[in-house]
Formats: C-alpha cells, structure tokens, sequence
DNA sequence: GATCGAAGGTAATACGAATTAGCACGGCCA
DNA sequence: TGGCCGTGCTAATTCGTATTACCTTCGATC
C-alpha cells in the first residue's frame, strides 16, 4: 500500500496540511510549524520513506519537470542510431544539469508509416513541452502544436505554416555551409559542379540545395532516390562534373567508392563534398572534406531555448547553429590545373 | 487555457459524467447514453480537439502507461554509446509494440560518483515500473527497491541481497558462455590460459571469470584496471600463456595490438578471446572470437517481464539468456601442436 | 392507481497534494 | 474586561477525471 501525506499526518498526529506544509519548507509567516512539530513529522518521513506522489502535485501546479521528446522516427533504430544520437546526447546533458526527466513518447501510433503526435490519446500534456526530432515534420502536426499553444521546439529548422506565429526552433545553418564550400570548390577551380540529393522535402535537404545554389545558380542537381548510385555516377562523368556535393556522407561514401572502382581518383578526378554526417553507418573511415552537423549542441541548445519557453524568459525563438567545416581530403583542385 | 471535461459537457450541453462516460466508451448496462446524445459529445471533442489530462487520469487509475527508465551511468554518453544502445534499442522497441512510453530519470542527482535512484525528491512513482541499467548498482538500492515492492526489473543479473525476495532481472548467461570458450581452447590443445578482467564488482565481472575457473580451476587472473596492458601482455608471455580470455573486447583489442607490437601472431602465438562486446569504441575491427551479450534482446525482454509484474501475470522473475558464440577468428591451436 | 423497471441521465465523491481561509488560545495593553 | 495580536495549527477547497450512487420520467403491469 502506497503511503500518502494522510498517513504521515496520522502517524505524527498533525494534520495533512501540516505535513505539506513541512515537506515544502514553508516558513511564511502563514505557516509557523514550530521546531518540535516539524521535527515530529520529518522523523516519520524519514522512518516511511514516504515522497510525494509527482502528479498530484502536477494537478496543482504548473511544472512538472519532465521534458518531452518526441521522434518522428525511432529513437533507438539499428540504423540510423549513429546519426540520432547525438542529438540525444546534447539533451541529455542538458536534461541532466537542470534536473529534468525525459519522456519518450514511444506510444505514439504509427500511421501511413510516420509517428503522429496527434492521436485520440495523445499524451503530451505529461510533459511541461517537448522535443520534436525528425527529418521532416507534417505542417499540420506543426500548425496545431502552434495553435494550441503547446510549448515545444523542433530540433531542426522548419518552414513557417502560413500566417501562424514563428515555429520554434534550434536549427544548423547548412545554407551558409554549403555555400561556402561551394565557394571553395569553384576558387580551386572546378568549373562543373553538381549537388547529389533530394534537394526538397525535408527543410535541412531544401537548405542545402539553396546553399550550393546561391553560388552555382545553374549546377547539376541530381536527386539519388530514384536511381543507384552508378547511374548517378555515370551521368555526372558523362557531364564532366570535377566536384560533387552529396548531402548523407553514407551516399558521399558509396560514389566515391563507385568511382574508384572505376580506376578514377578522389579528388584527383573528382572530389566528394559530404554536406553533413551519415545517416546509416559507412564501411571505410575516409576523411572526407565537408561539414558536421553541430548535433550535439542542437539538443542543448534546444533543451535551453525550451526551457526559456516554459519560464517565460524573452529567446530568440529561431536559432540556428553554424556548421563545422571539415577540412578533409576529398576536395582539391581539378586535375586539369 | 486549457479545455477540461466541464468545457465540453457545457458545450455539448450535457453533465461532465456524460463526457467521461463517452470518452471511454462505457456501454455497459450501468451507462446508456444514446446514439444521439453521444454524437454530440463526440463532435464537440472533435471540432475542440480536446484531449484527456493523463495525469489526473493516473491519479484514479493504477496504471499510467510509462515505464520509468534508470541507468546508473548516463544513457547517452558518447563514451559507452555503442554499449547501451542496443539495450535501450530492445527497450524502445517493445514499448512500442506495447503502447507504452519511457520515461529517463535524467534527473537523479550524481553522488559520490553515481546516480541514486533515492534521494529526497524521488520520482519513481511518474512510471508505473521501472527498468534498470548499468553495470553495478548499490545493494541498498536493490533492498530498498524489493522492500518497498517497487515493480523494477534489473537487465543484467543481480545478486540477491540477503533474506529478500529474489530480484527481478532479466540478464546473460557469462558462465555458459565463458565455461564453453574455456573448454573449446583446451580443446585445442592450449594448456596455459588467462583470465583479463576485474572478476569482481559488478556481477557481470564475477560471472565470467566464475565461468573461466569452472573449466580452469587454476589459470591465471589478472585484473586490468591497475595497470597498462602492456604490462598484462608482459605477464601472460613470461608465463608461458597461448590463451587468453578478456572480458571486454576494447581491452582485448588493445592486447592483440600490443601483442603484434611485439611481433607476436594471433592467434599464432596468443589466442584472445573476447567475453562480450566493446565497451568503448575500437579502431579496428577485427573479427574476435568470443561472444556477443544479447543486448537487444535482454532489454525486450525486460520490458516483458516488467509488463508481467504490473499486470500480476506469473513468470519467473529471474531469466538468464544465452550469449551467442562466435567462431572468429582469433582463438585456434597453439603454435607448438 | 399503486408498483415496478428501464431509460437517460446527473450529483457527489474519490484520487493525493497544495493552498486559502480561518479558528482557538494565550498574553499584552488600555 | 474587552480588544488585539501573535502563535500554532486545521478544515475546506482546488486541480481534472472516473466512478458510484442516485434521481426523474415514462410506459407497462398487477
């Protein structure tokens, strides 16, 4: 039988009242528990072990301290896990250092192969706000949460649903990054340059795409989807592109392997840009030229900007985090130079 | 503001009984509300998009649908990411498959080193039961847990503190597993072996190292932590040792490395064998002989045997499953046969 | 024409803690 | 000797939902 604040009051033979008032420190002048009184009941505390039921007080108060995270895919998947967890991570920490607890809303219903946050038992409501995870997020799921005024923030940048308040978010500014390395591509001298990705769809693919645009208005855009990778390969030797930007490091990887097995070298004849890390774990540990997203500061960033919601502090509540540039050795110039 | 039972049964001009009666369906005998009467309920949930408040639900109900979480390190450390995932993988995955979310208790306060699970504000009872991870956890922990009929269930194995019910777990079988791979390299001829680990602390340790004496009753025990593996591989050379059993694979990584160092060929002149699976990452990956602990399959599992607790179903509360084995290629007959 | 039963609801209460309002008592001052 | 204040509490209420117990109306039955 679970002991509640009646039973410590009948123990130490005060009131439930008083018992709460003890277990909450309060010496107002509203409430003066005498010494001995006080020292009564915490004993009894101390000798049952008694705590507080959390939702109880929940019902009462308006904090919980318990931060949802919501993942539009699986949290744990074999798959994708290197790419998840970071993001993780950085909540984790953050979750750590201010003393609050993570829900996973593993329940969530999958419907047409997406997890929905809106379903008739919806449970967000255990959460004082949560974290949205995922590539893409449906407008509409958006536009509710929005609505309902539900304090929550996407980890990743989202498009704005049409005359709502700002979506907020803690973003990476993959605009910039890539545009930047395409900068670098073109000052080495390539002159053909193609972006390999799905370019639309999920915003952070969308921004990519802007990125390399901004600098290579009329390059070759190829979307892998729908076709292997040798293809793609072979249209992009057929268009004597010197430098490719391939948005999942994973796919970076496999054409870049596909194109030394056909006797070519990279950079030498064509260097690989990975715009990000890899989505599913890679065989060789190449070091390739690009960016990191920065994952991990996302999830801490988030978990503050979230924080500052819920307390009502002024944030900016679209923030978006530069990417790291790597380097690497994948892009030089164009073996005609 | 939030919308409550009383907002729709204003609206839908009914008494708040009558939502709740509609909200879960009740058509027993005891509660007969009419096609007509109901529909109207239904569209004013449906055009307000009310939902229920999980937590004053809870506070009737026994049941709340999470499963609390605790790690006894952090659960998302970059360190010994690679070891815990497919544990909370397995997690994840059957709570979904049950409906159920998971809450982290992130926000168990560090000390003396390691998370409490007791401490003044302790929230256990947010999760109608919990999972608990980690290698090592406290004894007074575990009394405390059982006393207090907590439903729990430890993934790992635990030793049963003194004259308690016996502790929920649902672990791997180390002494199988390690007996066999002792009795496999004595099959293959090797006569002088060695043990690598702490064999002591957490119950995971004893158990291998119970395994490797079960078969060499007197091969030798060399603890790692104290010292650098170098000097282990000095030992195990000045003692004539073909075989040696270590019981994380980073360590017997780290051994076979040194052991090439020197010129040594394994398993040529040194079998190692690995008790498990990395507890950190590894650069290289090479193809060990030893065993894989069934991680994935020991957190589903676990979720099981908790959801057989809360639900008053029978089952043995204490499980052990098998590792499995692994041929690999790094345990075979010593050069001299 | 009183009784009964079913239909269609509702009022009241419980869950566990926090908060608000206020009560009883004693001492001090006028 | 009455009024007032400070001390030390407690009764009552609140949060949002589920449940239990009951109430009213109407038609049928004896």
């Amino acid at each position: 039988m679970r002991l509640t604040q009646r039973d410590i009051a009948r123990l130490a033979r005060v009131s439930q009242t008083t018992v709460s008032l003890v277990l909450n420190n309060r010496t107002e002048a509203s409430a003066r528990i005498p010494a001995e009184t006080r020292d009564r009941v915490l004993k009894v505390i101390r000798e049952t072990g008694y705590v507080a039921d959390p939702l109880a007080r929940r019902l009462l108060q308006q904090r919980n301290q318990i931060l949802g995270v919501f993942t539009y895919e699986s949290v744990f998947p074999s798959a994708s896990a290197d790419f998840y967890h970071p993001f993780l991570s950085g909540i984790e920490e953050s979750a750590e250092e201010r003393g609050l607890d993570l829900l996973l809303f593993t329940s969530a219903p999958v419907t047409d192969g997406r997890r929905r946050v809106f379903h008739a038992n919806n449970r967000l409501r255990l959460a004082d706000g949560s974290l949205l995870l995922g590539r893409h997020i449906p407008t509409e799921e958006l536009t509710r949460l929005v609505a309902e005024q539900y304090p929550f923030v996407s980890v990743g940048r989202r498009d704005n649903p049409d005359s709502s308040p700002p979506v907020p978010y803690v973003g990476a500014d993959y605009v910039s990054a890539t545009a930047t390395l395409t900068e670098q591509a073109f000052e080495l001298g390539h002159q053909r340059v193609a972006f390999v990705g799905p370019g639309e769809g999920a915003e952070s693919s969308a921004d990519r795409l802007l990125g390399f645009r901004r600098i290579a208005a009329r390059g070759l855009h190829l979307p892998p989807a729908d076709r292997a990778l040798d293809d793609v390969l072979e249209e992009l030797l057929s268009k004597n592109v010197t430098a490719v930007f391939v948005e999942d490091l994973a796919d970076a990887d496999a054409l870049a392997d596909a194109a030394r097995r056909r006797g070519l070298t990279v950079p030498g004849d064509l260097s690989v840009v990975a715009l990000g890390d890899a989505s599913r774990p890679i065989p060789s540990d190449a070091d390739y030229s690009g960016f990191h997203i920065p994952r991990k500061e996302m999830g801490r960033q988030a978990v503050g900007l979230l924080e500052s919601i819920l307390s009502g502090e002024p944030a900016d509540p679209q923030q978006l985090l530069p990417c790291e540039l790597v380097e690497g050795s994948t892009l030089a110039a164009p073996r005609g130079l």
